[in-house]
DNA sequence: TATGAATGAGCATTCATTCAT
DNA sequence: CATGAATGAATGCTCATTCAT
């Protein structure tokens, strides 16, 4: 018989060892090398789970998304406005408990900047489009708990391109420091035109 | 002094000549080689000028972008209406014309996002705080016109953020399609809240 | 007993799955995997039938021959003149129905050729005096017949040799087009010379 | 001022030194180390000069045949019959001062069998064009003295499948160990039917 | 000042073979 | 008997940078 291994639960460990080598050298300087090393395996092995580096990655980020939605999910729901839920959604630009994921964003947003690979792309979309849904159930509840005026989710889509391109600018430079304050101020902008009064 | 002056033109012309060669196969994916054939001289005098390849690239972004600000200045003084001025102001992420530009910035901002370089910080930090005073100047004429009421400029600094997170995501995923319109919603929005009435 | 046959034929099934797989991608470029997928076995168990990736292929050219060989021989016994007998055992360069058994044998060719095994030279040499014994055979029937003179076995041979030439010549380069005409042609030249008037 | 460099020299430096590397090893199994080494060279530079491995022996082997159409020219010109020039011309395939050469040729061979390569195709078929210009010219030469009858050009054409068949033969097996008596005898037998009498 | 020849470290990927189960 | 997970050696090729001329 032969060895029976969890092929599944493998492909993680291998994806998620290689999170502290992109922490410290950064996606673009890894080697195969260091991540085999780093799962404790042959660099052949690596091959037997992943057809290629950029597979590995898009792992790695997969897993740290879904256990990064875990933990929001729980977040937001010890929250009973809206506005504190929205808040927090987007805690995830400068709270220091995901300072690390945000370093691996930040490092795939370049990726997915330079590269024409059409997987990138539609696992971008992917992750829009959940991410989309989830905020529109969170307005949703808020409407239908009379909190906020049935406003068009354009609106709330907006602090989505605002967080991003806010969290992109202080990273990029030295000019942005309250980066907290300046999403929160956004949020509040628009719930004090949204809400019900 | 006319000797400095060819130097400096030089380096215009060599940093110039890259420029088809990012549109057509990425910073990534370009050779000094390739660069100096591009420019008409020998591998070696492109280090002459130039200090490495990433410094051909900075000097490429400022050549556009000095250029670009001058067309924009002169577009801007064609409108007479503040929300028109701000409106043509980012109507960079979207006018066909700056297309060109555009892809350049893009991969820009992957270079910026994945590097840790010190001269990437202050550039992309001088870039923001020119346009923030040139928004500011724009904004404070709006204001004594009457046209605006003397608001935060945090409201349309706000507006940087957006524009350039819903362009990094319009390039990014497949979700976004209608960039123009987003951008001006957003901008009629924060302009209904600034105006005079 | 019921078992080595087993044994046998297996190895057989094994051989004779690659012979898709050669046919299609060439010996140079299958795998063991790709083998041991095609037989439906595991890849360790090819190692129980075979001793290395070279012995497959072995396993198979004979194999082939010996179901080639079986044909040819029923089919040469439907000739009665000597002349047509030899024409049909040089067929296997030129008619369709062979094509796949040539290639297979055109590759096999190149791997005597590039390799230095002592296996090889001796299967290959096997071959050739069992095919010269053939073709004596052949030709000592037709000099009691009186339909050959008692030649030399000298000139027969030299078929063989020009043969595998001009079979080689054809798919090395694009300058051979009749190879069927020019086996019949020296043939006929040979016959001419050594019937019996 | 640029090191001047005969890049043409070069190249044939480069793909000479490969020579003993090949006869030693095999073609399959020299590195691009291996033969920057031998060049005295660095593994980059090879590239400066070739665009692959494959041309690098392409190029070998175009040398080694001009080296040897030269010598054999001049071998020819000592013979005046023409049975003679055409012995000359196969001693190729036996005489000991082409022992390196064939081998050369062996494995070359072997790639041709084993490669789809049409650059590989159409460098054989012109190398194949070239010697079948030469013969006939030889063959015509002695038409014209009356040596010969003007027989078509097929009989001699098949004098060149005939010996590489052989050649080969010898080579993959150990049944042939007369080749030059063998080809030898072919030659005659056919230029005792060409003669004039 | 200008050149371009030379470099060699660096890296992703393949695959025949082994061996623990 | 059968397996398939694990391996790691092996290799072609790239390219920014240097430096002799």
């Amino acid at each position: 018989m032969a060895i029976i291994v969890d092929k599944e639960q493998k492909k993680k460990d291998i994806a998620l060892g290689t999170k502290a080598l992109i922490l410290k050298d950064g996606i673009n300087n890894i080697t195969i090398s260091q991540i085999a090393k780093a799962a404790g395996i042959g660099k052949g092995t690596v091959y037997e789970y992943f057809k290629n580096k950029d597979e590995i990655v898009f792992e790695l980020v997969e897993i740290l998304m879904q256990e990064h939605n875990k933990q929001k999910e729980a977040e937001l729901s010890k929250f009973t406005s809206t506005r504190e839920k929205v808040k927090s959604f987007f805690s995830f630009f400068y709270i220091d408990a995901d300072k690390e994921l945000r370093e691996i964003y930040k490092q795939f947003t370049a990726i997915a900047l330079s590269s024409t690979n059409e997987d990138m792309l539609n696992f971008q979309t992917e992750c829009y489009f959940l991410y989309e849904k989830w905020m529109e159930a969170i307005i949703q509840e808020g409407i239908q708990n009379k909190e906020l005026k049935p406003e068009i989710k354009e609106l709330i889509m907006g602090i989505f391109a605002f967080a991003q391109g806010a969290f992109i600018m202080s990273v990029t430079t030295n000019a942005i420091t309250d980066l907290q304050q300046k999403i929160d101020n956004q949020i509040d902008m628009l719930f004090d035109l949204m809400e019900e009064r």
